[in-house]
Order: structure tokens, then sequence, then C-alpha cells
DNA sequence: TCACAAACGGAACATCGCTCCGTATAGTGA
DNA sequence: TCACTATACGGAGCGATGTTCCGTTTGTGA
């Protein structure tokens, strides 16, 4: 498990608690202002603090990220299993949820982007990503598959990584929003199987 | 219309010439061992010239980049009239030369992330992209829509972005490749409308 | 052959992610 | 209250990269 910064484990100084906050705080602002690529020395700046601190709370970019949507990103995987519960059907939840994720990405400046980044860097983030979406997905794919809605030769896993494409490049509520809604909206259309009498 | 390098307005030194089809060659090895996004230097490097000189015959990378593939996208082009002619059907040919599309896309490490860039010394690739390829693509998408085997409710430069940006991230002719085609596959399945009787 | 415009090469500048280490300070035991 | 030490901080500095600039070299026409 990944310690979110409140653990006890080893109780941090004053000080450096006091710093994480603002960090977390004046990186989310930043990266509403400048998305997520702002220069790290600029989100520094905004706290007040130095490129060492940032780097000892945060040993890359992609942790910071991890830190600033983690609630999020939870609050994501926690809305698959009641949408399962509550949909008319297993496919109809699985539209809405895919839906709630792009809703996710298009309102954060540059991150879909940095998920498909090949740096080194973020392959933290990457992997935090998917250990924590991709199993809701599934969930959800499977209940589908399962109820014969949707065709099984489409894993979890690529299904987010399409979505998260679809993605890339867009920002705020605009046209591209729409679109990207749009076009994995028509990527799930494509993988409806016809009901059988 | 922009000079291809063989235009004879103004006869450029020998030098010159040599060296901008020098460049060309360099280019295209350098991006298939390393990707779009490899360095200048690095193509610099390998033609055997400086870096002004590059700059000279390619304001920016992008224009590079056009250089080396602007025969492949070409042929991509004509390509369009050929498969609505001899396809079953306008859908079909939009299906197929979209698989083209993503085939072109999936062998250029880098390209497709490259035209999603929000550098602005990629708008010139991005441009060019769209003034040569929504065309094709629109003629096809037009057809199918015609025939009232496609939705009418998309239309091709938001199709194409789509497309291109399930090709980021791929490279080389593994799963990510076929993942791709499969993805826009789905998609151009989830445009479909139901043949009426 | 010669002069000059054209073209070349690469040092230099700006920006970025990230590291390193000397300095400052929070917490603690006397 | 007061040292003392582990902890944390700050920012200069390194390596990599895109791009510009300018002194030098070279092709070419007269």
């Amino acid at each position: 498990m990944r310690d979110g910064g409140t653990s006890s484990t080893v109780r941090k100084r004053a000080d450096a608690r006091r710093n994480e906050q603002t960090l977390l705080d004046a990186a989310a602002a930043v990266f509403v202002a400048r998305g997520v690529d702002a220069p790290v020395r600029a989100i520094a700046a905004a706290a007040g603090v130095g490129m060492g601190t940032i780097y000892r709370h945060f040993p890359t970019r992609a942790d910071l990220v991890i830190g600033v949507y983690r609630h999020q990103i939870d609050a994501l995987v926690s809305t698959a299993a009641h949408l399962l519960a509550e949909s008319e059907s297993p496919a109809a939840a699985l539209a809405q949820w895919m839906d709630g994720f792009v809703d996710f990405l298009v309102t954060k400046h540059g991150l879909a982007g940095a998920l498909r980044s090949e740096e080194a860097s973020f392959d933290t983030l990457h992997a935090y990503f998917l250990d924590r979406l991709v199993p809701a997905c599934a969930s959800l794919l499977d209940a589908a598959t399962a109820a014969g809605e949707t065709r099984s030769d489409v894993d979890a896993l690529t299904l987010m990584h399409a979505a998260g494409n679809l993605c890339i490049g867009v920002e705020g509520g605009g046209d591209a929003a729409s679109d990207a809604h749009r076009m994995v909206g028509l990527l799930i259309a494509g993988m409806r199987l016809p009901a059988v009498g």
C-alpha cells in the first residue's frame, strides 16, 4: 500500500508535513492553470519552496500528479460498483463509467497525454492508473460480457488505453471534450452485440 | 503550394541541394531507429552536417518530418479514390482506408504523438496532415453517409483525430499495433447504421 | 581568376528535469 | 532553558534539448 502522506509509521517533522500539503495545493493550482506538464520550477515557486523540497516529497513529477488526483481516482473506482448495482444493464453501467473516466481526464490539462508519455518518470503514474482503474473497468466489462451484451475479445486494459488516448489533447469543456465523449461512446457502441431474441 | 525542394523557381547551390537530400535520407533512418522525436543533433550528426544547416533547410522539425513522409501521405490520399471505386460499399472503403491510415501511423515511431503535440513547431505538421488527409477521408465518409451506411453526426476531422489518437504510443507491428487496428475498427463499427430493408 | 552571395558549422543561449550538498531548524534529553 | 542531532530545506549546478546567431567557407557567374 502506498503511503498517502498521512501515515504514522514514521512521524515526520511538522514543517515537512506542512510543506507536503502546501505542495499538493500549489501543484493542484498550477496544474489547472498551466497543465500537468507545468515545469517543476513553477510548482516550487508557487509553493514558495526550493527544488530540493519538491523532490524529497515527490521523487518524480508523476508522484506529485498522483498525490493531487488520488482522491478523484479513488472516487472513480468506487462508482463502478454503484453503477453496476443501479444501472438497468451492465453495458449501460460500463458506458456511464467510461463517461466519468473521460470527464475526469478531459478536465485535467495534459493528464491523458502524460499517461501515454514514454518518459520513464511517468511510469509510476501509468502504473497507478492501471492498478486502480483497470480492475474497476474490468468488473463492469466482465459483467457486460457475461450478460452477452458486449463482445468478449476486448479486455479492460485495451479499452482503457483506447479511451485514454481519445482524451489526449482535449482540454476544458469545449467541442473537443464533447468529441471525446462521443468517440468513446462510439467505441463502446462498436463493442455491443445485438440482443439475441 | 509548398516547395518540395525540387522546385526551380530559384536554383539553389549544388551543395545545398545535396545536403537537403542527405538530410532527408539521414532523418528517415534516424526516425526509424529512434523515433520522430529523435534529437535534432542526432539527425545532424547522422547527416554529417551542422545544426545550422538543418534549420536552414527545415525551419522546424515538423518540416523535416513532412519532407520525409510526404510521398507516403500523398499515396494514402490517392488510395481513397481507388478504394471507393473498387470496394463493395462506401463503408467498406472507409474501413479499409482507415486501416491504411493506422498502418502508416503505427509504423512511424512517435508520429501519432507528434501530431497531437501542442508544441508550436508541430503546427506545420498538423496542418499538412489535415490539409491532405481530411479531404480524402471526407470523400469516403460522405459517400458512406450518403449511402445510409453510417451515421452523419461525425465529421471527417473528428474521425481522423480519433483514429490518430488511437495510434499514439504504438510502435512496430506487435500487439499494440493490432489493438490500434481493432480499436479503430470498433470506432467505425460504432458509426454504422443498420441496413434498412 | 576573382568577388560575393549563398551556405555551412557549431558555439552559445534558454529551458527543462533532476541531483547534490552546505545550511537551517524542529524535536529531544539534560 | 539549552545544546545537539537527525531531519528537512534551498538553490546552484549538471546534462540534455530546441533554437538562434554569426564568423567562416565555398559554389558560381562574370
